[in-house]
Parts: C-alpha cells; structure tokens; sequence
DNA sequence: GAGCGAAACGATAATCGTTATCAAGAACTA
DNA sequence: TAGTTCTTGATAACGATTATCGTTTCGCTC
C-alpha cells in the first residue's frame, strides 16, 4: 500500500478554523466563523467550516448550543462534562460544574422509570460588561 | 364601528389545533401535527398550524423543546415554571419541578456577576414501556 | 523528487423547518 | 343583515444545514 489509510489530515483549512475558534472567545455560529475567516483572508469554504466544526463535536473538543431560534453555535471547550453560562448580549461563556444538578436530573429520571438518561442544561444572562455599557462590546 | 377590534376569535382550526394537542400526550413538531390533523379529516393548513402553536406558546398555554437536529416540538403545560423530562423514544412528557436547581442556576450566574438569568434545562432518557418493548409505542 | 491512493476541499444544488405574503373567507357586533 | 376586522391557507421566500461530486491536496513509498 502507498499511503497510510483512515489517517486524519493536517489541512490548512482545518489550520485556520482551530486557530480562529482559540482566538474568539465565546460561541460563534458556523456562519459568523466562515465570514470572519473570510475577513481575514483566509479561504476556507463554507462546506468545509461545517465539515471542521462537525468533526471537533465528535471528537469532543467543542460542542454546541443552540439558539432560541434555532442556530447552532459552537466553541472549543473542555471535554469533560460541564454546563454553560452564556451572555446574551457577547456571547461570553463560562463554563460551570454542577455535581449536584446531574445527580438531581439522575434521580427525577429514575423516579419516573427513565433509564439512558442524558441532560441539557444551559443559563443565559447578561454580563457585567453589556450590563454596564448597554452595548455589546466584541 | 361595527366590530369589536383586537379581539381573539373562536375558529374551527384553532380548535381542532387545541382539540388533538390535548389528545396527544407528549410533544410533536409542529409538521407532525399538521400529519395528524389531515389524517382525521381535520382540514387546517400548515400555517396555521405554526400560528395557533406560537399563540399558545406566547399566552402561556403551551411551550416548547428543540431537538437536537433543530426542529421545534410544542406542548400543552402548566404555566408554572418547570422542567421536562422527555422519551426519546415515544416523545412522552413529565414535568418535573426542581426548585433546587433554580436556585443553583441563579447562584452560579450571579457568582460570575450575569444579571437578568434564564435557563433551559432539559432531561431526555427513554421510558419504561420503549425500554421493554423496544419499538416506541404510539 | 515522482507516483499514487485516500482524504479533504468547495462550489453548487438540494433539503428541511419555519416565516412572510396577500387575496379570499369567516367570525363577530350592532 | 351589513360591515369590519381578524383568520385562513396556498405559495413563495428564507436561512441554516447537508448532500453531491469533480478537483485538489496530503502523506506516504519508491
């Protein structure tokens, strides 16, 4: 064999989404990202922006949240289990730990005959920042 | 003038809308209402559908999940703030109550200085009956 | 370096849920 | 019944995402 298969490729493309994702902080739309790597001059398609951010999920290194209006926003975060605070008006994240919130959903799950039982916890809010100057600063 | 204005009026549709949202237990996107409303003969058009939905939802009466792909699902509920616990399987609904992770959502917010605080909390596992007979029941 | 197979890219079209448009119809009240 | 005004609903528009598929690029070996 010539080439070594099912490997993952080290692209530029792939190069410039990471590097944008560690630079912003906070949840973009994939949309946002492909427009702000296109600001920068980097090429990148739009195809290839959602292909990225797809695969950064699954590997665990980001993960989503969704709009109240249905847009997918993403992030790179750590990959063990946690929950987000977000700001409305930024779109700031903080990551929070709540052992107690994932027993409590456990339980009520259990109470109730639920078994496979997963949750989805997310607070939003505004920020100290956008609070003290009504605008949301970048 | 001949007409009370800015009145709410009693029509077939939205009726039939409300009539098979309280037959149905669990939540349904709003396209698999509109199914299941031609399926009984119950002549409503898609449109209508989402407008009857996005009232009740706006005067309280109903609320609404996203699933993970994005799509809207609506149901009946109380209007007291709670949770739901959903089947992935049967879609089948429990509201639970959790006072204590009120708590905690607002806590963890206002550590990190987030004022005007929402949350959204979701707990999706599969019920009894779709563990058992794994095909989910009507 | 040249060659090669597999993976990745990306322009475009397709999909899917949802919302806007707007003429025709129906529910109220006087 | 007449007159409004709200509703309806077929259709088009929309926006985000995904599929298609020929072309390009990577990583490797010779």
């Amino acid at each position: 064999m010539k080439a070594t298969p099912n490997a993952t490729r080290n692209t530029r493309q792939r190069g410039e989404v990471m590097a944008l994702l560690q630079e912003v902080e906070g949840a973009r739309s994939a949309q946002q990202l492909y427009l702000l790597l296109r600001e920068r001059g980097a090429k990148v398609g739009l195809t290839t922006v959602y292909r990225t951010l797809q695969m950064l999920v699954d590997a665990g290194d980001a993960d989503t949240t969704r709009l109240p209006g249905g847009e997918q926003l993403f992030r790179l975060c750590s990959p063990t289990h946690h929950h987000h605070l977000v700001c409305r008006g930024c779109g700031k994240t903080v990551e929070v730990a709540g052992p107690a919130v994932e027993r409590w959903a456990d339980e009520v799950a259990a109470d109730n005959g639920f078994t496979d039982v997963g949750h989805t916890i997310e607070i939003f809010g505004t920020c100290r920042d956008c609070a003290a100057g009504q605008a949301g600063p970048a």
